[in-house]
DNA sequence: TTGTAAGCGTTATCAT
DNA sequence: ATGATAACGCTTACAA
């Protein structure tokens, strides 16, 4: 093989061919290949099928994204952003949910997935967010990523956050943990109630709230939860003291056992765990049975969530469904269908199983 | 306000700006503007940082990235193909922790992620796969969507299947399953087996094998395991037929309770379980729970995979490790780093836990 | 049905 | 450091 024979079977490799290049082999013009891909009732039906059969033959499977997104001002791509970083976002439960639900409309749809995490975005040179045609955002964007995905002008939906003029998917997260907290709490007679809390304060380690810490506010969701059980114990007159509120700040259950032992060796000992997601509440159990106390017996564990593990425990844990798989349809559905500009709150629903009867 | 003014404010909201605008607003050229984004040593760094600030402030982020890689030909994206349907993955921790592993790299390296399942692709008109700079594939994937990536002569690295000429990321399964079946089975007089299989054949439900099914090949991965079980129980001098393996679909939750169901009320009852994964066997553990087999005195049950819910269950199952999160990470970093064309294969791990003594 | 050509936003080259 | 300009591969209006 010469030099020149090396060179040509290098760029063969190398260049995938272009429109221009399989018209030309075709006998075409580009338009009538271009209109095979995109516009089936610009041409003949026998003439398109004839097009796509021989383009793919010589190794053509449609045209270039970059190219036809930049002429036609969309890409067929729908950006999810993720508050946590990617990775760790692929290791929790309901983000998995989330994602689930988000994937299923757009393998429906024809759409493709680009995900993006706001740490990267920040600090990227180049704008990945100029790509996608709209976006799905999880949870709140730390920094400027949020704003400088409104200055795209492209339709936008919310999840588990609002902000004024986007369209968004949340649940009631004060009336859920409101439900739970007084079904836990309704039938005992002097309760001993620990909360491990999720976020709850800006600390990276596993603490005990003080008096300050209440009326401080810091994570929205966590707070508004932390909130819906107070009301439950106000209204049955039994009180929840400070440093009984634990703070995990990352839903790992690697944290979360650190605080459920914290909390179950303390004294009194509780009676009662409102746990603000099932990961913890999971591993709380696990605590106990390794303490030898006896859920639900002897201690009462309620979650938040609903993930699948949660169904699959022994004992199975009595949790509040927020319906994750179905937050990630109705955002992408919002986000395809129309201009979003509707709020949306999915009903959260008591799941009473056997952690806390 | 009139006509034009809204048409004005409209154009405003819709197109973002682009570098030709921002160069005429801040008073310098195209050039300059695409340098201070793109080659820092072409322009001071007080002009560098004068051009980044005040584009952001004017809401330019960076340029377009349509634009960007059809000009230089790359993108800044890894596409991350996967064989089964994108919301199954996300439902299977096995993926997932794959997934974790890339993301880690790929953020890590700046890199965005596009994930593309093998069923969208071949039916969408427009190529995604042209836009990526690379791909991991991760399993077998269906039809001409392997060879369509082929084509484009771009780098890849495949997970968990190989094929001449790509560099991947492999486990030896045989070796895995001989290990574990080789633990589970040495220490018992007459152990009773049954097989839990993954995709063993090509039939959507649960059901047992018969035997010609033995010797057709199917599925390579479920293929190597079983052959690692077959040659550990030959050892031994047991052996395991047919019609005591089960094939299972899906690696779901609720169709392996059903051939769990099936295996342990059959007769003879096993004493000893194969399970070809951590989601099989975990449902295998819950099914002997409900019908009062007592694992493991009573019967024996091994995993594949070593997810992390393994380690959590009770009793926590014993498994196969075959480090999922490194394989992602690994196979990232080959990608990334240069022209990947080795292949590895990674050590797998027998982790003894509670389920299998 | 087909061919032609403008232009999407960017980068890179070249001369200035 | 700048200005002008030619690509990158595609879509589409328009003319034939």
């Amino acid at each position: 093989m010469n030099l020149l024979g090396y060179l040509e079977e290098d760029i063969t490799i190398k260049k995938p061919l272009n429109l221009k290049q399989v018209a030309a082999q075709l006998g075409v013009s580009t338009a009538t290949v271009s209109n095979a891909f995109n516009r089936p009732d610009q041409l003949s039906a026998s003439l398109r099928d004839r097009i796509l059969k021989e383009s793919a033959e010589l190794g053509y499977f449609g045209p270039n994204l970059a190219a036809r997104s930049l002429r036609r001002g969309e890409s067929g791509v729908i950006g999810v952003m993720l508050a946590d970083s990617l990775s760790y976002s692929f290791s929790d439960p309901v983000a998995n949910q989330l994602l689930q639900g988000i994937a299923e409309v757009l393998v429906d749809k024809q759409k493709q997935l680009l995900l993006l995490s706001s740490g990267v975005v920040s600090a990227q040179q180049s704008s990945a967010e100029s790509l996608p045609d709209g976006f799905v955002l999880y949870g709140a964007l730390a920094g400027n990523a949020f704003n400088q995905i409104l200055r795209t002008g492209k339709p936008v939906v919310t999840v588990d956050f609002e902000s004024s003029g986007t369209a968004s998917v949340n649940i009631d997260n004060e009336q859920g943990a409101f439900t739970i907290a007084n079904h836990a709490l309704a039938k005992q007679q002097h309760p001993e109630v620990a909360v491990l809390g999720l976020r709850l304060i800006d600390a990276g380690r596993v603490c005990r709230l003080t008096a300050p810490d209440i009326t401080t506010h810091s994570g929205e969701i966590s707070r508004s939860r932390l909130a819906g059980y107070f009301r439950a114990a106000q209204g049955l007159h039994c009180s929840i003291s400070p440093e009984r509120i634990w703070h995990i700040p990352v839903n790992s259950p690697a944290q979360a056992e650190i605080a459920a032992r914290e909390a179950l060796t303390s004294l009194p000992r509780p009676t009662t765990l409102l746990c603000m997601s099932d990961v913890i509440a999971l591993a709380a159990i696990r605590v106990a049975q390794s303490l030898g106390i006896s859920v639900p017996s002897e201690l009462q564990v309620t979650g938040f969530d609903d993930i699948p593990e949660a169904a699959r425990s022994t004992p199975a844990l009595t949790t509040v469904c927020q319906q994750s798989l179905e937050k990630g349809r109705v955002a992408a559905q919002m986000l395809l269908e129309g201009n979003p500009t509707t709020s949306i709150t999915l009903e959260t629903r008591l799941v009473v199983r056997d952690s806390c009867l």
